[in-house]
DNA sequence: AGTGAGCGA
């Protein structure tokens, strides 16, 4: 039946965003950061639009060098997703930074 | 690799 499989491949979407990437969540993914940018910069940056639960850089295990992207997570949903509006394309620490809703981990 | 898309031990 028609009805039966819009069903299936809703649950199909449904369970496929639990995986991989989201439409909303309380955490980003911020990309094209400078390598000089750190946690306590990339939050002081995204403090401005809610409350900042956790900041992370990912840096090499060996060099202790940023990889250039790292994750916020705010407390809210409606303050990641407004961070997300303002800050997605804006500069920061001479680059200009992408942000985007976090994958599942 | 003093580099530039991507998704974390």
């Amino acid at each position: 039946m028609v009805l039966g499989a819009r069903v299936i491949s809703k649950v199909a979407l449904l369970s496929a965003r639990r995986l991989f990437a989201r439409d909303s969540s309380n955490k980003l993914f911020v990309g094209g950061l400078s390598y000089d940018t750190n946690e306590s910069i990339l939050r002081e940056a995204f403090s401005a639009h809610g409350v900042v639960t956790q900041v992370r850089v990912i840096c090499d295990r060996r060099s202790g060098k940023s990889k250039g992207f790292g994750f916020v997570q705010f407390s809210q949903e409606s303050e990641a997703a407004t961070a997300l509006q303002q800050m997605d394309q804006q500069l920061l620490e001479g680059r200009n930074i992408r942000v985007c809703y976090a994958n599942k981990e």
